[in-house]
RNA sequence: GCCCGCGUAGCUCAGUGGAUAGAGCGUCUGCCUCCGGAGCAGAAGGUCGAAGGUUCGAUUCCUUUCGCGGGCACCA
C-alpha cells in the first residue's frame, strides 16, 4: 500500500465518521489532501497523519478526542496491522509486512515509471537556463544551471510537464563586437584591445578561424571585421554545444536575440505591451510602467537616440515564449541578476499576464571550487574564469552534476574538488552508485545461481510472497521507497532536485543497513526460500528507484564500478 | 540608502507549522571464513544568530535587530 492509497483510506474513514455522526464536521472542513508521512522515528510506526489535529478543533473536539474516533475506523483498514495515538494526536499506523511489501511488486511492474505523476500534466513550460554569451567557455556558474536547470527540466516531465530547455543566445550588441576584434587582433598579432576579451582561448579561436577562412585577414574592413566576428561565434556557439551536450544537458531550442529583431518578434511583443496600454513616451525615449507591477522604476525601451535597450529584448523574447504556447516560463538566473526578478514579473504583468502563474525566476548563488582547502581561481583555458571543462577534468560529469545538484540554489555552493574524486563514504555521488552497483551485483549473482531470471521484466509475480518482509530493515526501506513519488512530486513543485538527491541518499543508507543485517541470497548450499526470493524482490524495487532518481539528475546508475 | 539571499554540531550542509532538530566529515569504540568493507553498528558533540509576535504546536510564518554575501544604469 503506498502513502497515497493510505491518505484515500483515510479521508474515506473520516467521511465515513462524518455521515455516521460519529463526528460533527462540515464535509468542506474535511481537508482535501490528507497529510500521510513517514514518522522521523520509525517506532512511532510505517505512517503518520496528523489529520485529527487538523479537524478537531472544526469538530468541537480536542485532538486527541477526534483521533479516538478515527482509530477504530483506521484499525479496520485492510493491510493495516495496528494504530495509535500519540503526542498532540498524531495518529501512527502500522501496516502488515504483506501489504507494505506489495509495494515491491508494483515498482518492478512500473519500472522506470515508478515516481512519476500527473501534477503538471497538459502544462507547457519552458526552462531558460545558461544564456551565456557566445564570447567565451561556459564558467562555473553556468555549470551549475547546466546541472539544475536541466534536472529540474526532468523533474518537470516526471510530472506530466512538456517541458523546453531553451538557451538564448546573447549574439547582440557591443560585447559581440568586442568579442569579433579580440579575435581579430589576435589573428593580425596586434595586441587584444584593453576592452577585449583576453582569456587563453581568443588566440586559438583566431588560429581556427584563419585556418578555417583562408584570406579572411586580407579582407577590407569593415567586412574582415564581422568576417571574424561571425566565424569566431560560430565556433564559440558550437564549442559551447559541445561542452554541454558533453555534460548531459542537451538544448531543446537555442534562442539568438538577433532573430528576435529580424523576426518581427521585437514589433510584436512592443505591439502587446502597447495594446495593454503601459508603454509611454517621455525625454525622447519610450519606456515601459514597470512601476505599475512592483518593479521600482520605470524601464527604457527605446532610446532617445532611437537604439533599443537590451530590456528591449526581454520583454520582446517573454511575450515570444508566450506566443510559442509557453504556459509558464520559468527563468533560472545568477545571483547578479537578481535584481531582473521584479523587472521581469512586471513584464509579464505589462503583457496581460499573471506574474505568480505565467513567470517564475529561481536565483542561483555563486559557485566556487576549493582544492587543496585554497580556491581555485585560475584556470588553464580560460584564464581568471573557472570553466565547465575544468570541473569535469576534474571530477568527471557524474560527480560534478551531482555535486551541483545535490544543494539549494539559493545558497552559496563550495565544491571541495578532492572529496569529490574520493571513493568513499564522504562522496555522496559514489555513495548512491556503490548501491546501486551493489544491488545490481546481488541481482546478477541470483541470476547465476538459477534462483531468478537475469531481467526483471521477465520476474514471475506469483513467486513473490511480501509476507515474507518482516525484519525491521525491510519495513524501513519498503517505507522509504514509497515515499519516492511523493518526493518527486514536491521537487517539481519547489523546482527542487536536490530533494531528489538527498532522498536516494537516504534510500543508499537504508538499503546498505538491510543488506548488512539480511542475507539475500543463500549461503553454501543452503535451499533456496521464499525469503531469498522476497528479498531479491526487495533488492530490485530499491535498484529501481535509485535507478530512477538518478536519472532525474542526469546522473548515471551503474552496474558496476 | 533601497532590494534579494543566507546565519542550524568543531567543519560542509539537509530539514515547504509537528513528536527526542538530522546527515557526512573530523574525534572515539566495535564488525571482513560466505551476496561488492566504495560497506555496517555505536558514542560524543546544539541556547537552530538575538528579541518579540501569530499558533494547540515555530528551526520553519510575521516584525524588529545583529552578522555575512550579492545587486542598483537611456550598460550588455
Amino acid at each position: 500500500m503506498t502513502p497515497q492509497e493510505l491518505a484515500g483510506h483515510i479521508k474515506a474513514a473520516l467521511l465515513g465518521a462524518i455521515s455516521s455522526g460519529q463526528l460533527n464536521l462540515a464535509t468542506e472542513d474535511v481537508p482535501t489532501e490528507i497529510v500521510v508521512e513517514r514518522p522521523k522515528n520509525l517506532d512511532h510506526g510505517d505512517w503518520a497523519t496528523n489529520v485529527a489535529m487538523q479537524v478537531g478543533k472544526k469538530a468541537g473536539l480536542n485532538p486527541r478526542a477526534a483521533a479516538e474516533i478515527l482509530q477504530p475506523l483506521l484499525a479496520a483498514l485492510p493491510g493495516v496491522e495496528a494504530v495509535e495515538i500519540a503526542g498532540p494526536g498524531f495518529i501512527n499506523l502500522r501496516l502488515d509486512a504483506a501489504s507494505q511489501g506489495e509495494l515491491a511488486r508494483d515498482i518492478i511492474a512500473k519500472g522506470k515509471e515508478f515516481g512519476r505523476g500527473t501534477q503538471l500534466a497538459g502544462k507547457k513550460i519552458n526552462v531558460e537556463f545558461i544564456s551565456a554569451n557566445p564570447t567565451g567557455p561556459l564558467h562555473l556558474g553556468h555549470t551549475r544551471w547546466a546541472a539544475v536547470g536541466d534536472a529540474i527540466a526532468r523533474v518537470l516531465e516526471a510530472e506530466g510537464a512538456e517541458s523546453a530547455r531553451e538557451f538564448y543566445i546573447n549574439d547582440l550588441g557591443v560585447q559581440m563586437d568586442k568579442f569579433g576584434n579580440s579575435v581579430k587582433a589576435a589573428a593580425l598579432g596586434e595586441p587584444i584591445p584593453e576592452d577585449g576579451y583576453h582569456g587563453a582561448y581568443i588566440p586559438e579561436l583566431a588560429k581556427q578561424v584563419v585556418a578555417e577562412n583562408p584570406g579572411i585577414s586580407d579582407l577590407p574592413e569593415p567586412q574582415r571585421g564581422e568576417a571574424f566576428r561571425d566565424a569566431a561565434y560560430a565556433l564559440q556557439l558550437a564549442d559551447q554545444k559541445r561542452v554541454l551536450d558533453n555534460f548531459n544537458t542537451h538544448f531543446d531550442v537555442w534562442y539568438s536575440e538577433k532573430s528576435l529583431h529580424t523576426s518581427g518578434a521585437v514589433d510584436r511583443g512592443f505591439e502587446k505591451l502597447k495594446s495593454q496600454g503601459h508603454m509611454f513616451v517621455e525625454e525622447g525615449a519610450t519606456w515601459l510602467r514597470t512601476s505599475d507591477f512592483d518593479d521600482d522604476k520605470d524601464r527604457v525601451l527605446i532610446k532617445a537616440d532611437g537604439a533599443l535597450t537590451y530590456f528591449a529584448s526581454d520583454t520582446a523574447y517573454y511575450v515570444d515564449k508566450r506566443n510559442r504556447g509557453y504556459d509558464l516560463c520559468i527563468y533560472l538566473l545568477g545571483a547578479d541578476h537578481h535584481g531582473y526578478v521584479n523587472r521581469l514579473r512586471a513584464v509579464a504583468a505589462c503583457a496581460g499576464d499573471n506574474p505568480d502563474e505565467n513567470i517564475q525566476i529561481l536565483i542561483g548563488q555563486m559557485v566556487k571550487m576549493l582544492k587543496n582547502g585554497e580556491e581555485v581561481r585560475l584556470s588553464k583555458r580560460a584564464g581568471n574564469i573557472i570553466t565547465l571543462e575544468d570541473l569535469v577534468d576534474e571530477v568527471g560529469v557524474d560527480a560534478a552534476r551531482y555535486s551541483l545538484i545535490r544543494y539549494p540554489v539559493d545558497s552559496p555552493l563550495v565544491l571541495d574538488l578532492d572529496l569529490l574524486v574520493s571513493s568513499t563514504n564522504d562522496n555522496p555521488v559514489y555513495y548512491v552508485q556503490y548501491a546501486h552497483a551493489r544491488i545490481a551485483s546481488v541481482v546478477r549473482n541470483a541470476a547465476e545461481l538459477g534462483l531468478i531470471p537475469a531481467n526483471t521484466s521477465d520476474w514471475d509475480p506469483a513467486t513473490f510472497d511480501p509476507s515474507q518482509l518482516t525484519d525491521d530493515r525491510e519495513g524501513a526501506l519498503l517505507g522509504l521507497l514509497a515515499d519516492y513519488p511523493r518526493v518527486v512530486a514536491s521537487a517539481a513543485e519547489l523546482r527542487e532536485p536536490h530533494r531528489i538527491a538527498r532522498y536516494i541518499e537516504e534510500v543508499a543508507t537504508s538499503y546498505h543497513s538491510f543488506y548488512a543485517a539480511c542475507r539475500v541470497l543463500p549461503q553454501g548450499d543452503e535451499p533456496v526460500t521464499e525469503l531469498n526470493i522476497a528479498r531479491l524482490w526487495l533488492c530490485a524495487a530499491t535498484r529501481q528507484v535509485i535507478f530512477n532518481g538518478l536519472e532525474l539528475l542526469g546522473v548515471s546508475a551503474p552496474d558496476r564500478m
